[in-house]
DNA sequence: ACCTGAACACCGTTCAAGT
DNA sequence: ACCTGAACACCGTTCAAGT
């Protein structure tokens, strides 16, 4: 609603229109009023201009929605300074990755069948790969390791965004009756009653936390493991 | 083009409209054409009708899209009768989770951001809850696992869909050349040569099959070994 | 150099009217 | 009961014209 803060004068100080601009004002826009409200027009007008006038920016709507996925995959963030063990980097990697993703709900579904990957997520991965390697993990194991890893987490991510979107998820304190009815407006009504009960269990009194982790853990047991299948998961500390 | 098999006549038969026939040739038409080439007007014409007469079956665009992500996922096959080690059921299902989403290249970028449950998801969902009971899993653990490897299946699915589309992935015997230039054709070209590579060992010379069975070994392997850390993973057969 | 008016084809959707 | 013509607001995009 309101346009310009100062009052009655030409451009509010405008900051200069920029392909950035123009990105991080769409990744906003969507984020605040969801993905199917984003249109050309509206973007323009958001940034004080005509909406044809983006296209001197992006060349086409397209372009504009794979600058989205790339600027939120650019908040990736880099692994801390210092030595870590690889389990822990592993860890690291899944869990700044479902960040990313769940700081930007309406815009994730754009991930799925949009294979963007902007050079500061090379650049982040390689920091990883490296300080798996730093803690001898062989190279080629790294990269594996880390693409399942990221793979399991942006799933998860995904998933656990659209449930919330559709208010799967269980809220703070809430008495089992509010629980069944929220989950029971997700299924058809004709559902039998074992059915119902499996989809409370699946997603309607889940932990999204506490389960991502469990699967990871899961991973990271198994990584540690598997090669030759001697090594207690429990050695080293997590978390 | 063809329209119509017999020549000349009326209606060639059309064997009468049904929610159920305009979400199936709404899956086809997406899977043919591509998800953005859908629409009300095109779908309408492709079933013989005029586009509004849809509203009559689907009460809008929205809904007809959740439809189309009910019917892909009604796909889900059942586990095989008799009975099989709870590993072997966790393998079964993400598999078959895998399957389906690939097998709907175009339209599976809509399971993101559109948490439908079909009943037919969750009977399959209860059948491999039954036979990993069935065969001594606790059945909180059974409802966790198959949670974390669908989320697993399904994130790397779109990932190898999307991947698939831009070209990321190998094709079967490819020189090195090649393989590079098609990698290098999606990340910007001012990226420096040692994260080109890294693109290329992260998607470009990855075998899909492998890699998804190998990240389903980390979660089966980390599940059989965690829950006290004595077994080892190898102990059962796999595939 | 950057923005806009006018225009285009196409889209989702409604509704009164046809058969 | 089922389909359609006509119409609406909105959308992506182009381009010649403005400043």
């Amino acid at each position: 609603m309101v346009k310009a803060a100062t009052a009655g004068g030409r451009s509010p100080a405008r900051p200069r229109l920029t392909r950035e601009r123009v990105l991080r004002a769409a990744l906003d826009y969507a984020d605040a009023h969801g993905l199917p409200a984003l249109s050309m027009h509206k973007l323009g007008a958001e940034l004080g201009v005509k909406g044809m006038s983006l296209y001197g920016y992006v060349a086409s709507k397209e372009v504009l929605l794979d600058g989205m996925v790339e600027v939120m995959l650019a908040e990736l963030d880099f692994p801390p300074a210092g030595r870590m063990s690889w389990p822990d980097a592993l860890r690291g990697y899944a869990r700044s990755v479902r960040a990313v993703i769940c700081r930007h709900p309406a815009v994730s579904p754009l991930l799925a069948g949009r294979p963007v990957v902007p050079v500061r997520f090379l650049e982040v991965l390689d920091a990883y790969v490296q300080a798996m390697t730093a803690d001898g993990c062989p190279e080629d194991r790294a990269v594996q390791l880390l693409r399942a890893v990221l793979v399991y987490a942006q799933g998860y991510a995904l998933a656990e965004v659209s449930w919330a979107a559709s208010q799967a998820l269980p809220e703070p304190d809430e008495d089992p009756l509010r629980r069944f009815r929220r989950v029971s407006a997700l299924v058809p009504g004709s559902v039998p009653d074992h059915l119902l009960a499996l989809a409370i269990r699946l997603c309607g009194e889940c932990d999204m936390d506490a389960e991502f982790e469990l699967g990871l853990d899961l991973m990271v047991a198994g990584s540690e493991s598997c090669s030759c299948g001697h090594v207690c998961p429990h050695r080293r500390a997590g978390t």
